[in-house]
RNA sequence: CGCGGGGUAGAGCAGUUGGUAGCUCGUCGGGCUCAUAACCCGGAGGUCGUAGGUUCAAGUCCUACCCCCGCAACCA
């Protein structure tokens, strides 16, 4: 059995969650079920970040601990994936002891290694900001954020030597040209690393951050982000086994948004080179949602809320448009009207509209029982080529999860559902009924066997991104896990997606 | 010369290794009546940002330019 582990980014757990907290976590999920789908043993690991500055300051803000505050923040992560039907194999907290743990060992390792060195950093630096800025990024002399003054300040901190690794890098994106996915954005990071690398700054002093896991070499700094969260991916999987016994790690995939891409492809695998792990397989970098045209903010809360719909359309319809709408790579936008047009196109008039035909020809003609096919079934023209249309679908996912072009498998999967449609249209089942020679009557419980196996093979292929729905889709075909047996009885028939009606 | 993405029918988007330009919606006409005002067939509508180049052949490769957008080192 082939194994499969894939991550989300850790989610700042100060953040509100939005669709691309949402839709990064959908995607993984989706992976992973469609691995799981063709045999693998699949598992994916979201969670959060909890350690830093905003934490540190909101906590402070409301008068309680920054643990208190974490705990309480970090169950807006944790409560939400149920609700988006989403299925992680385990939550990572960056405040759980043994990751503290974890983090404190590797640094040490690195530092007793000679990987990490200190030195006195200068800067100009905003108290009210709480960092430093470049001199370039300063506007008139001033923070280019709040504008106020910034001071020039000397400051000791811990380096992690990135530069050294510099061409190992280069020359490991160059070996692997899947190792980053889409292709322009590995040329994206290639493109990057042509400048000389500096090295990262890991630390910050207590006196600016006392919120984080403590150097264990220097008690009076702690670490700054970089190595506290990109080392959950192991640090969450270690004592976690695949089912053959194999580890986790290295995972096949890391899921993350493109605004992330310099960590991931950087820092990250230069901290692995340092410590001797072995590299993730792949990282998949996907775009942003816009909404109506506009880049999302988190901050503005105006127009639509995309979170919204999975209240009032159902998540696995949300779910469907998020891995339908969106090219992985690519940036896509979030409108109501492309919602309620994809969905009532797709799944209303499309799928769930010929399950019903499906259904309800059934359930008059047969009694509510899938017709046994007479042998000649299938042989037929119109139903091979009927059937080639399923096979291509699942063909196509077989081969395209790997790259993760889900939009294009959904669309070959819906063109099936269409060829079904169509399928109807020429063989007129319901002409078919009327009749009292036995040869229509055989082709009628052929039409109808196939059309039902061709809902099913479909609704099989969609679960991964409709869990729920493909479910209640299969009960209604009466349909056992993996094959339709003539004679099964069908479940009650029910609009499975039902048209999205609006006034205008 | 900072980096990257995009510019394809009225709208929104696909277009793998170059070989008659597709999809969804909308629109016009027709059909069917099993079905969720659904479904099926056909039509109209595109000089694939601009200008060159390579090639028997380019939306698809090369060059230059124009326009829109994002990023520029912790917003998925």
């Amino acid at each position: 059995m082939p194994n499969f582990y894939a991550t989300t980014p850790i989610y700042y757990v100060n953040d509100k969650p939005h669709i691309g907290h949402a839709y990064t976590t959908v995607l993984a999920d989706v992976l992973t079920r469609y691995h799981k789908l063709f045999g693998y043993d699949a598992f994916f690991m979201t969670g959060v970040d909890e350690h830093g500055q905003k934490v540190q300051k909101a906590a402070a803000a409301r008068g309680i601990s920054p643990q208190e505050h974490v705990d309480e923040y970090s169950e807006h992560f944790r409560n939400l994936w149920p609700k988006l039907n989403i299925d992680y194999g385990y939550f990572i907290r960056t405040t759980d002891d043994y990751h503290k743990k974890f983090v404190r060992d590797s640094l040490q390792f690195l530092f007793d290694k000679g990987e990490i060195y200190s030195k006195e950093y200068e800067g100009w630096y905003s108290v009210g900001e709480e960092r430093f800025f470049e001199e370039s990024e300063l506007v008139d002399g001033k923070d280019p954020i709040s504008g106020r003054p910034v001071e020039w300040l000397s400051e000791k901190n811990y380096f992690f030597k990135m530069s050294s690794y510099q061409q190992k890098l280069i020359d490991h994106i160059n070996a692997n040209p899947n190792w980053i996915l889409p292709d322009f954005r590995k040329n994206e990071v290639l493109g990057f690393l042509k400048k000389p690398l500096n090295d990262l700054c890991i630390s910050r002093p207590k006196s600016r951050l006392s919120w984080g896991i403590p150097l264990p070499f220097d008690e009076d700094f702690v670490t700054y982000v970089w190595v506290d969260a990109l080392e959950n991916y192991i640090s969450g999987v270690q004592d976690k086994k695949h089912k053959d016994g194999t580890p986790l790690w290295p995972a096949d995939f890391h899921i993350i948004g493109k605004d992330i891409l310099t960590t991931h492809c950087i820092y990250w695998p230069t901290i692995i080179m340092a410590m001797g792990w072995e590299l993730p397989k792949h990282i998949l970098a996907h775009g942003w949602w816009m909404i109506d045209g506009s880049k999302m903010s988190k901050t503005s809360g105006t127009g639509v809320n995309p979170m919204d719909y999975v209240e009032t359309y159902g998540v696995d319809v949300f779910r469907y448009f998020l891995i339908r709408e969106m090219v992985v790579g690519l940036d896509s936008t979030f409108g109501h009207d492309s919602f309620v047009r994809r969905i009532n196109s797709d799944l209303a008039n499309d799928l769930g509209n010929g399950l019903n035909r499906i259904h309800k020809l059934i359930l008059t003609n047969f009694g509510g029982k899938i017709p046994v096919p007479p042998a000649s079934a299938q042989s037929g023209e119109q139903e091979k080529e009927l059937l080639g249309y399923s096979e291509k679908a699942t063909q196509f996912a077989k081969e395209n999860m790997g790259e993760a072009k889900l939009s294009l498998v959904v669309e070959e999967i819906l063109n099936s559902v269409r060829a079904l449609n169509r399928y109807l249209e020429m063989t007129a089942p319901w002409k078919l009924a009327k009749s009292t020679e036995q040869k229509d009557k055989d082709k009628l419980a052929t039409v109808l066997y196939t059309g039902a196996e061709v809902l099913r093979v479909a609704l099989a292929l969609l679960s991964p991104v409709m869990p729920q729905k493909a479910e209640k889709g299969r009960l209604m075909l009466g349909a056992s896990d993996s094959v339709l047996k003539g004679g099964e009885t069908l479940g009650e028939g029910e609009a499975l997606f039902p048209r999205i009606m609006e006034e205008k």
